[in-house]
DNA sequence: ACCTGAACACCGTTCAAGT
DNA sequence: ACCTGAACACCGTTCAAGT
């Protein structure tokens, strides 16, 4: 790993341990061994090293969900994992996770950025489509659905996050609220 | 209006003016003709600040989804109306409405904030009840409807901020997104 | 090409003191 | 009760200098 690289591994894991404010450039660049300005010689600003945190966790994103489209699983588990695939990594990464999706002022940096979030998303949509295709849920014209069962996804992502909704659905996780979407989705009001 | 008042006026219109980042201390102690630390004098710490500015747009927030629960329109109309609150609050008010739905470190403080939070989003959950008690909705236990149409504006709103997703989906208004998730729900997998 | 050390202009927060 | 001014320990960023 060259400096640019740990400068980045050293970036994601002091926001795993302490969050967004744990992430000063005294603090990276003491855990990689080197002086408070050196990642200026790497990355033109603090806001862009955040940025190649986030590109580098949309491809690990991507690569999940890649194989989640690969695997032998039935088409609505293949849909639940491919969320799952978020939940978890909003759990796990709380900080990252927020870097990903709840920062505009990120999401146009880095010229690579918005590129790479879109193969990752554009991986996410191929699962659902599969599940269209199949009769799961419901056609619509282009990603519709896959837009609007991300945005929910990451909404009740956000709800979970902020302890805001969830303690009072009685659901015991997320996953239980999108089963039950995408059990509305598929048969309509009847349900 | 008391100081305290006029501070939160004055962090409400900084982070409107410039974004988080300009509501320092000094700024929103000179805005209102007091010193740099007299804001202590009244919160706990800048966060608290921030708090209490969140606590009046929740309050405020609760006053629109009466006065469009109270409203003679159609209950689709009035459901639509409902989440266009949020997403005229969140373009209006970009910063203020983070502050509201992206910051769990904020969501926990003040002890009253949780609870005009949750009023707020009672208010919007009576209108979902509406819409489900004239059969435009499918019926569900609880709010589970409310919540799940709550998180997917969220996350739509969320989307346009970060310029992530609502680019390539040729829809002109987060709107269209919840119109086509409403039919869905409504029609099923006819549609 | 890559890094260092000192410096600058900020920031939130604390504290002693004033009315 | 409410406020001020100085001070403290930080921070991102810049710059001249070193190899």
């Amino acid at each position: 790993m060259n400096t640019a690289e740990r400068l980045i591994a050293a970036a994601a894991d002091l926001l795993d341990a302490g969050g967004d404010a744990a992430v000063t450039l005294r603090a990276v660049g003491s855990a990689v061994g080197v002086s408070h300005n050196a990642p200026y010689k790497h990355f033109a600003s603090r806001d862009e090293l955040l940025a190649a945190v986030a590109n580098a966790d949309f491809h690990a994103l991507a690569d999940e969900w890649r194989k989640v489209r690969a695997s032998d699983r039935e088409p609505e588990q293949r849909l639940l994992d491919a969320l799952d695939v978020a939940v978890r990594f909003s759990r796990d990464h709380p900080a990252r996770y927020r870097l990903l999706f709840n920062r505009p002022d990120i999401a146009g940096l880095g010229e690579s950025l918005a590129r790479t979030a879109d193969e990752a998303l554009g991986e996410f949509g191929a699962i659902v489509a599969d599940g269209q295709a199949t009769g799961l849920l419901p056609a619509t014209d282009g990603n519709e659905l896959a837009i609007l069962l991300f945005a929910t996804a990451h909404g009740l992502i956000d709800a979970e996050a902020s302890g805001r909704i969830l303690p009072k659905t009685g659901w015991p996780e997320i996953g239980t609220g999108l089963q039950i979407l995408i059990r509305l989705l598929a048969g309509g009001a009847r349900s």
